[in-house]
DNA sequence: CTGTATCCTCCCTGATACTG
DNA sequence: CAGTATCAGGGAGGATACAG
């Protein structure tokens, strides 16, 4: 098979995808189907309430995954990954798979450098 | 199937498919076989010199492309998929068949709001 | 608890000129 | 032909404070 360059529609995809929390916020969401904001942060370590905020709004606004708020005090807002985006899963797996090998393509090309140096 | 997230690896293949020109350049070496330096800038539109040969020293570090450089003059440089990159096939075939899907989505939610707003 | 609002920094990208 | 060097702009991401 062959995509026509001009045609390419990969960007569109990997832009989706581009963000620098959007992968991991992901992955949780589709291991533990709900998420309270609250919880999503303290499951992502590292990220901060702006940018777990932003990077949320954006895979809302492509319908990827849904915001359901419980107007009470506290307030209380869970997500969730919606049907549409599940179509996201064979994708991300398969990228998760080419990552996980190269990751060893890649010990095997440094094992090899350091052997040719040392002899 | 779940990916733990502590363990995902999708990040790594991402980083490797980022950059402004990387599929659009991935897709004419796919589609051509090989291409010279001096052709994917012709059909890469709005690339700079700079940036074709960033990107593609950024693809050929990690084994997707391969250099080959012919001792003449004027220089003549050859770039081309490796066996390895061609892994990501699979991957970027997903991922312009979704990207073609969302489109459409997208066209199909803009419609919807459409007509509400002049309902 | 679930967000905004600012301010700031870094780096990706682009424009342009130069080189073997 | 196939690059490298330099300078500059903009936007993603981070730190921190504030708000409903």
């Amino acid at each position: 098979m062959t995509i026509e360059p001009e045609l390419c529609k990969v960007e569109d995809a990997l832009g989706i995808l581009v963000g620098k929390w959007k992968p991991i916020i992901l992955l949780h969401l589709m291991k533990h189907g709900t998420q309270r904001f609250s919880e999503l942060k303290r499951n992502v370590p590292g990220i901060t309430q702006k940018m777990l905020t932003k990077q949320l709004r954006e895979l809302e606004d492509e319908d990827i995954i849904e915001r359901v708020v419980y107007p009470q005090v506290p307030p209380k807002v869970e997500y969730s990954i919606t049907e549409y985006g599940r179509s996201l899963d064979p994708i991300l797996a398969a990228m998760h798979e080419w990552g996980t090998n190269h990751t060893i393509h890649k010990q095997q090309k440094l094992m090899k450098k350091t052997t040719e140096q040392s002899s």
